[in-house]
DNA sequence: TTCGGTGATGAAAACGTTTACATTCTGGGC
DNA sequence: GCCCAGAATGTAAACGTTTTCATCACCGAA
């Protein structure tokens, strides 16, 4: 391995020297700056990360703790937090796939020493946990995770507005008998898409609704549509708290012949790429999911300034409606739930 | 910041005792390491990974640099990487979006030195490109790029057998006036698919082949489909060399009242999700992402052990045909390409 | 009791880099 | 001709950890 001091030997000045001349300080004569840059690339010198960390007290990466990488969603995530982060000059470590709390303990720990500031989303954090295993000198922001924890600032999807711009868009439509098919419990989100559902159809005279179970999967979607069909009132509308139920809802319907949207109108929320190839195409809510991974790294970076450490607050990214064919509505108007920003 | 020296004076014990009882070494009295696990605990400890890195000449951690992260297909190499890379305690530094060959180079320069080794994805990549920025010293695999560049393995996508095998299907199925729309030039990918159509179309009697440009999107997909209909000579069946582009000739088709399969048989390649979704779902070839993505860095780590390091070889990862019911056939048989390995 | 061996612990060097401080050199003002 | 300022470069300490080697205490055998 080729060091810092092989370069200077080669280019015959100190150490103190070619550091200084490779980090890009003023004062180092512009023939030994270049001297010490033809040596260094003679040599194939690359500086060891590690060592330069060591003094500098800086490793110039991030790191992004995830539940899983599987997916659109996540795939978009990492990308708007690449793109943030690299425009910055940070680099970017994952980690995913956590089953359980235990094994995400591990990975936070893991990246600890080894990253400037974390980004965090799973279902196993709360405050307790953080308490536990996330070092008080680490920065760190928690992505669409339960509010109010500790002193990290928050960046949230606005799963509540955008479920409650979806259920205005169907009331619009005139439809009134509304069902709701649920996502797993323990999903925050899906909680906050219930939510945001269930207060705006209560806020609409002569409006009633109906809930289904349902699990986020293809499948459970598609048997809330079969239990839907075979019920005794069937509604006028439904909305699905994600796209995979509504596409397994969708899917259901076409199966019994049920005309989407003539017969029933059909809603989702994510925007996948899918929901544009759905027959009908899907009416859908649409996260900025790329944004969400932006906002966060941004977020974080400023954490990471030893300067100014403002008080831990919510950033809620917000959501849009999509409207496509499945809700009978084809004009293409994007209803935006409102941006909110909350200083705790 | 709380080192290990707080550790030790917390403990009553010596820096080095509290780095072998945190390490896990044998001769640590019971008694103390607890005393040394209680006070590590209690402190939040997290060992700074720069300085262990410095002494152990270990990061722990490999890098994938990619040219970008956007779709399907780089989220599933991205999670097949992870997993195997968490199999082995291997962080992960992901680094995408590099526009330009300099760009590239940045990239790979500043993530040597910071990771054990690197995993190349990168149309930039060449020999020259790789003599230049990638330290002799730095273990590398490349994936799904021109073979047989340096000292570095190589892992591929077979997209030669993929296309072979979907020609075959489609030949199989009686079809003998074919037509192919072509990906990018530039894109290795394409080309080889390319080849192995026409090497299987060149091989049966009495059929004959026709091409049409393309650059892998939706868009050249449905132009393609147009140009096609409007044609003198509409073949029996269409391959296009990826799945969006087939989605987009499904379009043309769909808007001119041509019925898939009936009136003509469509094919695509890559088995995105939304193959599956499409009307009729698209017969394609579905490529085992996530696999490969783990190969690659069984095989990088393989590279990094400084015992046996075996001569620079290709792995060729297998594709299989999924048939649905653009093509006529609804039996869901999966035909596989062979999965070669080729040491050098 | 003495001695060698063994098992636990401590002292200190080493890793590659940055940076505060010291040193040397240059040129210009007196 | 002398001195001083300032620029360029060198010297060495520091960063937090692992690991080699040394030390120490204890135990059993002679």
């Amino acid at each position: 391995m080729v060091t810092i001091k092989d370069v200077a030997r080669e280019a015959k000045v100190s150490v103190a020297t070619v550091s200084r001349a490779l980090n890009g300080s003023a004062d180092v004569t512009p023939v030994t700056r270049a001297r010490i840059e033809r040596a260094a690339t003679r040599l194939h010198y690359v500086p060891m990360g590690a060592a330069r960390s060591l003094v500098t007290r800086r490793t110039q990466a991030v790191g992004a703790l995830l539940p899983d990488l599987f997916g659109e969603f996540f795939s978009e995530l990492i990308r708007g937090i690449d793109l943030a982060a690299r425009a910055r000059g940070l680099h970017l470590l994952v980690s995913s796939s956590h089953g359980d709390a235990d094994e995400a303990a591990r990975a936070l720990r893991a990246m600890q020493g080894r990253v400037d500031g974390v980004l965090i989303m799973s279902p196993h954090v709360d405050a307790a946990f953080l308490r536990k295993h996330l070092a008080d000198s680490t920065p760190a922001v928690l992505l669409d995770s339960a509010p109010r924890e500790r002193r990290c600032p928050h960046v949230n999807i606005d799963n509540y507005g955008g479920a409650r711009a979806m259920t205005r868009h169907l009331l619009a439509l005139g439809h009134r008998k509304l069902a709701f098919i649920e996502g797993p419990e323990a999903n925050r989100d899906a909680r906050e898409r219930r939510r945001g559902f269930e207060q705006t159809v209560a806020e609409c005279r002569g409006a009633n609704a109906h809930y289904l179970k349902g699990d986020y999967t293809e499948e459970s979607g598609y048997h809330a549509g079969r239990a839907l069909l075979s019920g005794r009132k069937r509604p006028d509308a439904v909305f699905a708290a994600n796209d995979m139920m509504a596409i397994g809802c969708l899917s259901a319907f076409n199966e019994a012949g049920v005309q989407v949207p003539d017969e029933i109108a059909l809603a989702g929320f994510d925007d996948i790429p899918i929901a544009r190839y759905s027959h009908p195409p899907l009416t859908t809510v649409h996260v900025r999911i790329a944004q969400l991974g932006h906002a966060a790294l941004e977020r974080l970076v400023m954490q990471m300034q030893p300067l100014d450490k403002p008080e831990a607050d919510v950033t809620t990214m917000s959501c849009e409606v999509v409207v496509r064919a499945s809700c009978g509505s084809h004009a293409n108007a994007r209803m935006q739930s409102k941006k909110i920003h909350i200083p705790t």
